[in-house]
RNA sequence: GGGGUGGUAGUUCAGCUGGUUAGAACGCCGGCCUGUCACGCCGGAGGUCGCGGGUUCGAGCCCCGUCCACCCCGCCA
C-alpha cells in the first residue's frame, strides 16, 4: 500500500517480511485473533494488506509477576476481537520452528513496545472466521463487518481492478468517459422502470435509466465519436442470483464502426481485463457463432461452450420409425432432437420419471429415452428398426453406459427443454471444465413474435440496425417476412452467461421510422417516447454502434462468486430491500404532499 | 404471480414416532497458561424454538395462515 507515513502507520500488516528484520515499525489495524498464554500473548493484527503476528512479552525468561509491568502490557490483556489499535514495535525473525507458512508474513513477528487502543468493539454479531458460513441475511444487515472478511475484500479489489483495466484500455483507444443523466425519461427497453416523482412538475415522473441507450446515441450525434461509461442501470423486475435491481454496465459506443470494429474492440478490452486480473492471456479472436447455429447446436443463444453434449437433429431417423409422437411432431412442423445423457444408463425408473417431470415442467409433453448398454433398452424400442437406433447412437456419440434423450415438439419447446437438460446433465455428471470460454453470438433475428401481445417486437431494441440486405428489403417496402430479418446485433457469452450485448444502430431517421412502424408502434407513440432521438437522426447522424458489458456478472464469473451480491458492496435482497439501511421505507406525509402524491395501498399502515 | 428449500442460544447447526429440565460446536464472561497461530485447560452465563391461530392431556415436532431469507419458473438483455 502506498506509504502515508504518520502516527498511525508506516507499513501495512501484510507487508512485513524478513527484509524488515530489526527495523522498528508502526502499524494499525483490527485485532483479528489473540492467543493469550498468560505471560506471552500473540495477537494477529489485520488491515487491508494482510495479517501480522504481534508478540507481547516481558522478556525471554522469568515470571510475569516478578517483572515490572509496562502499561501497554496491562492494556493488551484487554484486547478483544476487532479492537482498532496502533502499535509500535520491532520486526524480528521468528524463532526456528515457529514460522507459519500459511500466511504471507509468517516468517516474522513484531515485538510490541507501544500500544494504543484507537477504538473498542463490542462482541460481533457473527465471527469473521472463514470456517463458519454466515447466513446472507446477517451478512447484509452488518455488511460493513462482512466486508472485513478477506473474501469480500478480494472481490472488491477484483471489481476495482476490472474498472481500472476498462478505463486504461478505453482511454488508450481514445474513448471519452462521459456521464449521462440518472433522472431521465423512460427508455424503450422492455423492463419496468423505477420512477421518481417530480416536485416541479406535479404528476410527472422521471425514470431511472434501464441503460443510457438513447443518450449514448445522442453523444454520437453530438460528435463525441467514442464514449464509454461505467454506469448504474435500474430495472424494476424480479431478482435472481445474477440479477440486482440496480446493476452496473460498462457502456460503450463508437462512431464510424461496423460489427467487426466493435467486436475487435471488445475482444481487446476483455483480453486486457483478463490479463490484468488473472494474468491470463485470453486467446483471440473469440469464436463467433451465428444465432441460428447456436439455437441448432445448443438450443439457446447463450451456450456454455466448455463441454459438448450438443443437440442433434433426429428428423430423418425419426421419420424412419413408427413412433407416433415423433411422426406427429414432424408432420405438424415441429422438431425431433436428441441429447446425450452421459453416463446415465444406470438411472432407475424413478429417476427417469423425475427427469421426465422436469421436461414437462419446461413445457415438453414428454421425454423419450433409450439406454445404451450391451444392447439398447427402452419402452419405445419396438417402434425403431435396430439400425436406426444404432445411427441415433452414432449421431449422439453414445457409448455403452450412456442414455439418449429425445424431445419432439414445436421447435422452441424442443430447444428450450433440451438446452436446459443439457446444462443439468453436465452439472450432475460433473463434466464442465473450469476454464473460461467466451463466444460471440451474431446475426440475431431483428424481431421476434410476441405471443402475448400478438405482434412482432425488437429482440435487442428498436434502434438496432438490420443487416444491409434487410435494410434494402425494409426500405423496398414489398411484403416482407418479419421473422426472417436479421440484425447487426451481437452478444458476448462467457461460460453460458450473457455478459454483454450490443448492436450497430440505425442512423437514418427514415429507416428508424420504418422499423418502428413494422413493430406496430404508432407515429404518435414513437414521437412521445423518443421523438428527440428521431429528430436527432435528422441532423447528420454518423453510423455508430456499441455494446454494454454487465460488470457485476463479469466480476462474479472472474471471482467465482456464487451470487452477484458477493461482488457488490451493498446489494439488495431478493425483495429488492436493503437490510442494512432499511430501504425502501415509508416517507413523511410532508414529503408526499410536496410531490402531490396520495398513497393508495390496501391494508397498509399509512406513512409515518 | 407460481414452485421449492430454510427459519431452534450471539453464530453455525442437531433435536428420533408429539412426552417431563431443548442440546453441541464456536463465540461471549471469569480463571489458569512463555511459542501459539481456528492455541490449550477449568468454570459460567446465554432460548419469544420467526410470528399468529388451531389440533391434543401435552407441540420445537402435526395442521392452517402469515412474515423473512435463498434457489428456480414467469418476468427481465
Amino acid at each position: 500500500m502506498h506509504r502515508i507515513n504518520n502516527k498511525y502507520r508506516d507499513i501495512g500488516c501484510g507487508e512485513i517480511d524478513v527484509t524488515y528484520a530489526g527495523k522498528e515499525v508502526t502499524m494499525s489495524g483490527w485485532v483479528f485473533r489473540s492467543r493469550d498464554h498468560g505471560g506471552l500473548i500473540f495477537c494477529d493484527l489485520r488491515d487491508r494488506t494482510g495479517v501480522a503476528q504481534l508478540v507481547f512479552s516481558h522478556g525471554d525468561t522469568g515470571k510475569v509477576s516478578e517483572l515490572p509491568v509496562p502499561s501497554f502490557f496491562v492494556a493488551q490483556h484487554k484486547l478483544k476481537a476487532e479492537y482498532v489499535i496502533t502499535i509500535k514495535g520491532d520486526v524480528r525473525i521468528r524463532p526456528e520452528g515457529t514460522e507459519n507458512p500459511d500466511i504471507a508474513t509468517g516468517g516474522v513477528e513484531v515485538y510490541v513496545k507501544e500500544l494504543k487502543i484507537l477504538s473498542e468493539s463490542d462482541a460481533l454479531p457473527f465471527q469473521l472466521d472463514e470456517h463458519i458460513e454466515i447466513s446472507e441475511a446477517n451478512r447484509l444487515k452488518y455488511r460493513y463487518l462482512d466486508l472485513r472478511r478477506p473474501e469480500m475484500l478480494k472481490n472488491m479489489v477484483t471489481r476495482h481492478k476490472t474498472c481500472k483495466a476498462v478505463r486504461d484500455y478505453l482511454d488508450d483507444m481514445d474513448f471519452l468517459e462521459i456521464e449521462t443523466p440518472v433522472l431521465t425519461k423512460s427508455t424503450p427497453e422492455g423492463a419496468r422502470d423505477y420512477l421518481v416523482p417530480s416536485r416541479m412538475a406535479p404528476g410527472c415522473f422521471y425514470a431511472l435509466p434501464q441503460s443510457p441507450q438513447l443518450f449514448k446515441q445522442l453523444l454520437m450525434v453530438g460528435g463525441m465519436e467514442r464514449y464509454y461509461q461505467i454506469v448504474r442501470c435500474f430495472r424494476d423486475e424480479d431478482l435472481r442470483a445474477d440479477r440486482q435491481p440496480e446493476f452496473t454496465q460498462i457502456d460503450m459506443e463508437m462512431s464510424y464502426a461496423g460489427v467487426d470494429d466493435v467486436i475487435i474492440l471488445v475482444e481487446g478490452l476483455i483480453k486486457n481485463i483478463f490479463k490484468y486480473i488473472k494474468g491470463e492471456e485470453l486467446p483471440t479472436p473469440i469464436e463467433r457463432l451465428p444465432y441460428d447455429e447456436a439455437m441448432e447446436r445448443f438450443g439457446n443463444d447463450k451456450p456454455d461452450m466448455r463441454f459438448g453434449l450438443e443437440l442433434k437433429d433426429m428428423a430423418d431417423l425419426a421419420s424412419l420409425s413408427s413412433f407416433k409422437v415423433f411422426l406427429d411432431a414432424l408432420s405438424s412442423g415441429g422438431r425431433v432432437k436428441g441429447l446425450l445423457g452421459k453416463n446415465m444408463a444406470g438411472l432407475s425408473r424413478r429417476e427417469i420419471d423425475l427427469l421426465t417431470a422436469d421436461a414437462q415442467a419446461l413445457g415438453a409433453k414428454g421425454l423419450a429415452w433409450i439406454k445404451v448398454k450391451d444392447t439398447f433398452e427402452s419402452p419405445i424400442l419396438k417402434f425403431f428398426p435396430e439400425d436406426v437406433v444404432r445411427q441415433m447412437a452414432d449421431r449422439l456419440d453414445a457409448a455403452p453406459g450412456d442414455m439418449m434423450l429425445f424431445v419432439a415438439d414445436k421447435e422452441h419447446v424442443v430447444n428450450d427443454v433440451l438446452s436446459r437438460m443439457r446444462l443439468d446433465i453436465a452439472k450432475k455428471q460433473n463434466i464442465i471444465p473450469s476454464n473460461d470460454k467466451f463466444v460471440w453470438i451474431t446475426d440475431f433475428p431483428l424481431f421476434e413474435w410476441n405471443e402475448e401481445d400478438a405482434r412482432f417486437q425488437a429482440i435487442h431494441h428498436p434502434f438496432t440496425s438490420p443487416t444491409d440486405e434487410d435494410i434494402a428489403h425494409i426500405m423496398g417496402g414489398s411484403n416482407i417476412d418479419l421473422s426472417k430479418l436479421k440484425s447487426k446485433a451481437y452478444d458476448l457469452v462467457l461460460n453460458g452467461s450473457e455478459i454483454g450485448g450490443g448492436s450497430i444502430r440505425i442512423h437514418n431517421s427514415e429507416l428508424q421510422k420504418q422499423v418502428l412502424k413494422l413493430i406496430g408502434m404508432a407515429e404518435a407513440e414513437a414521437e412521445e417516447r423518443f421523438g428527440f432521438l428521431l429528430e436527432a437522426l435528422k441532423y447528420g447522424a454518423p453510423p455508430h454502434g456499441g455494446l454494454a458489458i454487465g460488470l457485476d456478472r463479469l466480476v462474479m464469473l472472474m471471482t467465482g462468486a456464487q451470487s452477484i451480491r458477493d461482488v457488490i458492496a451493498f446489494p439488495k435482497t431478493q425483495k429488492a430491500a436493503c437490510p442494512l439501511s432499511g430501504a425502501p421505507s415509508h416517507v413523511d406525509k410532508k414529503q408526499l404532499r410536496e410531490l402531490y402524491i396520495r398513497l393508495n395501498v390496501p391494508d397498509e399502515k399509512p406513512a409515518d
